[in-house]
DNA sequence: GACCTGCTGCGGCATG
């Protein structure tokens, strides 16, 4: 529910602000308040429902949910911490606390950071004297469910309001489920529920979001959305094509062989462009991936070395050490020396490093969301422009070339994605398979939490409105019996009917991991002279004499601990490029696929293509026109059939189960599915068939999924109920299989 | 042909 604000109504806002938040505005040099923040404040002092605050991230956000807040809890007497601040990241809560400690202080308004790397003598205040504002974590929370019962219902349950920071991050996968449970859980502990403000900058369905922040009664979330101007946008998709004969472009990759006699691959070529033209400022490149993010940096690096100048491109991801990442975080912050980032999606949320001035993409993304966040990072000053540049790397086209490879996806997907850009397009979200794994997590934390519970009280307290709607009572009692059984041990009954904790389930709650819903890998530790450069996964294969190219520098492994799994480096001349495991592909909404049709059918050539990614963008055009590919969708190539179905990655998997029920085996790709060793003729009958089914038994459909549960307590999740939450979370996309069988076939 | 995120309580010791 959007509500309309006069401009009579913003007159007077400042003024009922507490006084000592208007001296901290006037101290801030701050001459107007800017309108979301009026609105915020009216919403918050003048009515009582949850609020979204949807604005880009320089639009002073947090201030306008904190200076009404604080205003209002400013007289409150009451022992209990009255605001609770939820962040995904400890950086954010770090970064937050700077802000709020000085303004809070002058109003005598107690702020807590409280997360696992905060002072323990902060929480140990806060939990004698709990009051004012506590910066926490989802983990946190769940700890102090767990290990501290009494001061968790001391502590939370008389919050006036919490604040759901980066709301977007919450409103996919388990860690969402999660924090959506806790908050539910904090409810009902409470006398009055506190108010929920959720923060973000992105958000593709705001209803979507609504429902997650208070799933009983979405439509009384009031919504806030700030207009903004948004920079002038400076961009380019430059293409390139990797050399013939590279039997193994990965392996290339990580040898790292550009000297002139080498092949030079196309990230050599990109590479030669990012230090042209990146030098002297601060930019992020995201590489997609950590290994090309290494490569990348180890490219960079070596330019500068032969350059004789210094060095300004460092990498930053997820396995780099926390001094290492941080090191360059406020390098960048910083400002003092140009310094770019080359990242994964570390460098995506939140924690402040500035504006920069041009943010890379290495490949054609697919989130638009994603990338919105990241260009959100530069032209943040008024005035400057926001400056985006894609480089697309598509592979040598030879005689032995495949039609897909020949269609150019790369270049025809980031035109795609620049188009839905520009018409502000930003994907909802997606089932989460994780569901009945992180309703397990939650039964185990609930039955610490209160030594004991049963059943009935137990499924009130987690299902209904909110993360587990889709979890019926049956499905419930089948989860309680099946995690109770003599095998699986999770749990157990005493004889009065109250569920304990049994001999796997006190294990499991016992460790410290337990708090998190997702799961740590084993990995190395990779140090040199004591000091930890980061982390590399435990498959890796190394021994002794090992080379690595690992922190943007090259390394030979001299001594493994096995037990510590510890790897004592130092550096080296040569060095490859480790490989990070993991074989998914970021998924791609319908609207994505649809678009690429449009590039393809269209003859439009844009402005922002440099000369070889507009002749790529010709030649998939060409490839498209001499398949037909604009009136038909089924197409051979030697003795596989493929279908293109222009959808996105989640209806194409939809799609690959619904035909696997029909009894064909599909692979699927970003255009549909290729059906191994299948003949038009043969899957003609079976498309028909499917086309001409009134409706499909969604359970039908499951029964023919592989792998279909997902999350940390997967092993422990029924079959059947992993099904039925599939079949019940794809049921609109399955009730679209025939139609989508009818499009092929026309 | 992917990425990211998080962590208690206790004993023992050094320091102010």
């Amino acid at each position: 529910m959007s509500s309309a604000i006069s401009a009579s109504d913003l007159e007077g806002v400042y003024d009922r602000l507490d006084p000592k938040i208007r001296r901290w505005i006037r101290d801030q040099g701050w001459e107007e308040l800017r309108e979301i923040q009026a609105r915020t404040i009216i919403s918050v002092l003048d009515r009582k429902q949850d609020i979204i605050i949807a604005a880009t991230t320089a639009a002073g956000k947090t201030e306008a949910a904190f200076l009404p807040v604080l205003t209002s809890i400013a007289a409150r007497i009451k022992p209990g911490f009255s605001v609770l601040y939820v962040s995904p990241l400890k950086a954010l809560i770090n970064d937050q606390f700077r802000r709020l400690d000085e303004l809070c202080e002058s109003m005598e308004i107690p702020v807590v950071k409280w997360h696992g790397d905060a002072s323990q003598a902060g929480k140990k205040k806060a939990l004698a004297k709990p009051d004012g504002v506590a910066l926490i974590t989802p983990e946190s929370i769940e700890a102090m469910f767990t290990r501290r019962p009494a001061d968790a219902r001391r502590l939370l349950s008389s919050a006036d309001f919490i604040v759901i920071d980066e709301l977007h991050a919450f409103l996919q996968g388990p860690r969402g489920l999660h924090v959506a449970s806790l908050l539910r859980r904090i409810d009902a502990m409470a006398e009055v529920p506190a108010r929920r403000i959720g923060l973000s900058a992105t958000i593709g369905d705001l209803g979507q979001a609504a429902a997650w922040l208070r799933p009983a009664s979405p439509s009384t979330v009031e919504i806030l959305e700030a207009k903004s101007d948004a920079p002038e946008l400076r961009l380019q998709v430059r293409g390139y094509v990797e050399p013939p004969d590279l039997d193994d472009p990965d392996h290339a990759e990580g040898a790292g062989e550009d000297g002139e006699t080498a092949q030079r691959i196309a990230l050599d070529v990109i590479a030669d462009h990012l230090f042209q033209n990146l030098r002297g400022s601060n930019n992020l490149v995201f590489g997609g991936s950590r290994r090309t993010v290494e490569s990348a940096a180890d490219r960079l690096r070596r330019r500068s070395e032969k350059a004789s100048v210094p060095n300004e491109f460092y990498p930053h991801h997820g396995s780099l050490s926390k001094v290492l990442r941080e090191e360059l975080e406020d390098r960048l912050k910083d400002g003092k020396l140009p310094t770019t980032a080359i990242c994964t999606s570390t460098l995506e949320l939140g924690v402040d490093i500035g504006s920069v001035k041009s943010v890379a993409q290495i490949g054609a993304p697919r989130s638009l969301s994603s990338l919105r966040q990241r260009l959100g990072r530069t032209g943040r000053r008024r005035g400057t422009p926001s400056v985006l540049r894609i480089y697309v790397r598509e592979p040598y086209i030879g005689i032995k070339s495949g039609m897909l490879d020949r269609l150019h996806p790369g270049t025809i997907r980031a035109v795609a994605v620049v188009r839905l850009l520009l018409a502000a397009f930003v994907e909802s979200s997606g089932p989460i398979p994780e569901v009945a794994s992180t309703l397990i997590h939650q039964i185990l934390s609930v039955i610490t939490e209160r030594g004991g519970i049963r059943p009935k009280p137990l499924f009130d307290l987690l299902c209904g409105p909110g993360p587990f709607l889709s979890i019926t009572a049956t499905d419930f009692s089948d989860l309680l019996r099946h995690i109770g059984s003599p095998t699986v041990k999770l749990i157990e009954q005493a004889p009065d009917g109250i569920l304990m904790l049994a001999q796997e389930g006190e294990k499991i709650v016992q460790s410290r991991s337990f708090f998190a819903v997702f799961e740590a890998a084993d990995e190395w530790r990779l140090t040199v002279g004591g000091r930890t450069l980061g982390t590399l996964p435990i498959s890796f294969p190394v021994h002794k004499d090992s080379l690595v190219v690992f922190a943007g520098q090259r390394w030979i492994v001299k001594d493994l601990d096995e037990p510590t799994k510890t790897l004592v480096v130092s550096p080296h001349p040569g060095g490859v490029v480790p490989r990070f495991e993991r074989v998914n592909i970021e998924p791609a909404a319908d609207r994505l696929g649809a678009e690429m049709r449009e590039v393809y059918l269209s003859s439009d050539v844009p402005p922002y293509l440099d000369q070889k990614a507009r002749e790529l963008l010709a030649e998939g055009r060409e490839t498209f026109r001499a398949l037909e590919l604009d009136r038909r969708s089924l197409v051979s190539e030697d003795r596989d059939l493929h279908v293109f179905l222009w959808r996105g990655s989640q209806a194409t998997a939809v799609f690959s189960a619904a035909l696997a029920m029909a009894g064909l085996a599909a692979e699927v790709h970003d255009f549909g599915v290729t059906l191994d060793k299948t003949t038009a003729d043969e899957a003609m009958p079976i498309l028909q068939k499917l086309a001409n089914m009134p409706a499909i038994d969604p359970a039908d459909v499951a029964a023919f999924v592989e792998n279909i549960s997902g999350g940390k307590f997967r092993d422990y999740v029924p079959d059947g109920l992993a099904r039925i939450q599939w079949a019940v979370q794809n049921a609109s996309l399955i009730a679209s299989m025939p139609a989508t069988a009818a499009q092929a076939l026309s």
